[in-house]
DNA sequence: TAGCCTTACGAAAACGTTTTCGTGTTGAAA
DNA sequence: TTTCAACACGAAAACGTTTTCGTAAGGCTA
């Protein structure tokens, strides 16, 4: 159990002061050829390694990124975290990663757990509740204190910092006009309620596709989801109550549950009722049949959230106070779920 | 744009030493009430937090977890990410997450980087090249500065450390056992070659159960995946070309995969097949049939693993070199791919 | 009044680095 | 022989804490 050797252990085994031991291992001209080869050799047979935290309290920068995101049993934000950690890696950094399981206090004493000097930026996604609150005053705090904040997905405008996100609404109506370019009228949509930003947007999309497209817009056509949990009756009645053609779902789950349930009750998919979700995730790969989606590409979003909050984090001299917010293009996956 | 206010920057505005102010915040009975009221009020006033970092370093310890998995894109590792992160929290710990993306390399490069201070403790699950190479000298060299260590799922007994597992032999005997209790005589296994060790594990199960039930053991039966990315052409192979009425299935995606396989050419599962996974996650319960599996409970893993370290942590006092192995309860959760 | 015990605070070390500045020694130039 | 630059190294501060120990002031007792 031998310790970690410090500088310290070398210069008096060696029988040379602290700062020496430190010039000599960084190739200081100051230091004779001599000592520095014998301290190097020394070095390297003890294995040193500089201590990170005592580096990290002299240059007041850890190279550490604080991620909060409301869940990781979800393969957008499972794949958001791979996106940033390469990135991260590349550049030098860690990920030090906090699930606020949509929790707004969660969120908060996390935020307040990192913003200590733990981390030198936020990488984070609202969770629902602070959606619905929206109390801001942690993500201030951190801002107005000079430390970095990129938001994604879930964002808010009541913050100034950079944000990357998709074109909810837009991608929305692509889907939607998918849907009628197929031949589809009356088109279903299972949404969440409204405080979820993501699911509001995209809710506007499907309104706007069907005005362009002089669809009129029926509200009964339109199911709001609350609880994600028990959701399946409400779905199985939507399903049966109206005579749809056609679904969109903003997410990946609403989309498979409407699937099953309608292959229940005899619709087959997608001969009787075509079905569009929202995110490529592994259900819509895998289910029978699989699911035409759209893609989000948390990938590349979480590496292109990395990239922005390691640059301003790199050069904190120019550029104060303009914040910029990056759209990540989404693409329309076809697949067996539409004819 | 406010920095972070210091004990020093408070010692001076109040015109008091550094002790004061520290030993005031901290209620000790040698400052008179005074002085600890009026240090308090400014503190809060300018919502004075310690610095993470200098405690770290003053204490040498960080209360942070280091994680290691291959991946994060898995329901399995992200379930485990939430256990451990759950408990991790509960005890004022931070986790911080490193990908080794299968590679022995990234796995030797993230260790070394989190080594060197910035966390107390590994938990840490080993990558397919690891495993492979059974080089494990970076793991060796952790434990033997006397950082605690808990490998949990892919593990390797040449470390000694603590460890959380399932016994995959076991489950994987439980559920040909089910399968041949449902009247099946030919079961085909699809596994992984060898060097991944649970994949082995599971194989060695499998023909113990045949053989415990009398039941031949023919490798014409047993499919070994080497390029989980291409498997398709193989597994389409394996099923038209052996009569047999189940398979076990050493993943999800083998599973999913062989009964998409087994609809194409005309099998219906579960009538002509049955099938059974490994890994309860999101494709198991949302394909169509949904499947019958082996869940591991990796929440729980994550939950065991995370109790494990901080136990070791908190008391290093006794017990040194006394490591346990816990083995974590599997169940076979039956669902429509099996009759 | 001398001595002593409380009370209330400050100085300083320690954690492990990096870096600035000061200084003793050497050799060469004048 | 004196002077000065170059060389090679050490001391110390700084990052932000906590904690041990020292000490001045004041009050009390004898």
């Amino acid at each position: 159990m031998k310790r970690k050797v410090t500088l310290k252990q070398i210069a008096k085994e060696l029988d040379v002061s602290i700062s020496t031991v430190s010039k000599s291992l960084r190739n200081s001209p100051e230091i004779s050829e001599d000592t520095r080869i014998k301290v190097q050799a020394f070095a390297k047979l003890y294995n040193y390694r500089p201590n990170n935290i005592a580096l990290s309290l002299k240059n007041r920068k850890t190279k550490t990124i604080g991620i909060i995101i409301p869940e990781i049993i979800h393969h957008f934000f499972a794949t958001i975290i791979g996106g940033i950690e390469q990135v991260a890696n590349e550049n030098g950094y860690s990920v030090i990663v906090c699930l606020s399981n949509e929790s707004f206090d969660k969120e908060v004493i996390n935020m307040e757990m990192l913003a200590n000097g733990s981390i030198d930026g936020f990488i984070m996604s609202l969770s629902k509740e602070t959606q619905q609150k929206k109390d801001f005053h942690h993500i201030l705090e951190v801002t107005s204190q000079g430390m970095p904040v990129v938001m994604f997905d879930r964002i808010t405008n009541d913050i100034f910092c950079d944000k990357v996100i998709i074109d909810d609404k837009a991608a929305a109506y692509e889907a939607i006009e998918f849907l009628i370019n197929k031949g589809n009228k009356k088109i279903g949509l299972i949404t969440t309620i409204d405080y979820v930003s993501v699911g509001k947007l995209r809710t506007e999309g499907y309104i706007y596709a069907l005005q362009q497209n002089n669809i009129e817009y029926d509200e009964k056509l339109v199911l709001k989801i609350e609880d994600i949990e028990n959701c399946k009756e409400q779905i199985q009645q939507f399903i049966e109550q109206n005579d749809i053609d056609a679904i969109f779902a903003v997410n990946e789950l609403f989309a498979v549950t409407a699937i099953k349930l309608a292959n229940q009750i005899g619709k087959n998919v997608p001969n009787d009722l075509s079905v569009i979700g929202f995110t490529d995730g592994i259900i819509s790969q895998y289910s029978s049949p699989s699911i035409t989606t759209v893609n989000q590409n948390g990938y590349l979003m979480g590496q292109k959230s990395a990239r922005l909050l390691i640059e301003r984090l790199e050069n904190d001299d120019e550029d104060e106070e303009f914040y910029t917010t990056e759209i990540i293009e989404t693409e329309l996956v076809e697949r067996e779920s539409t004819r």
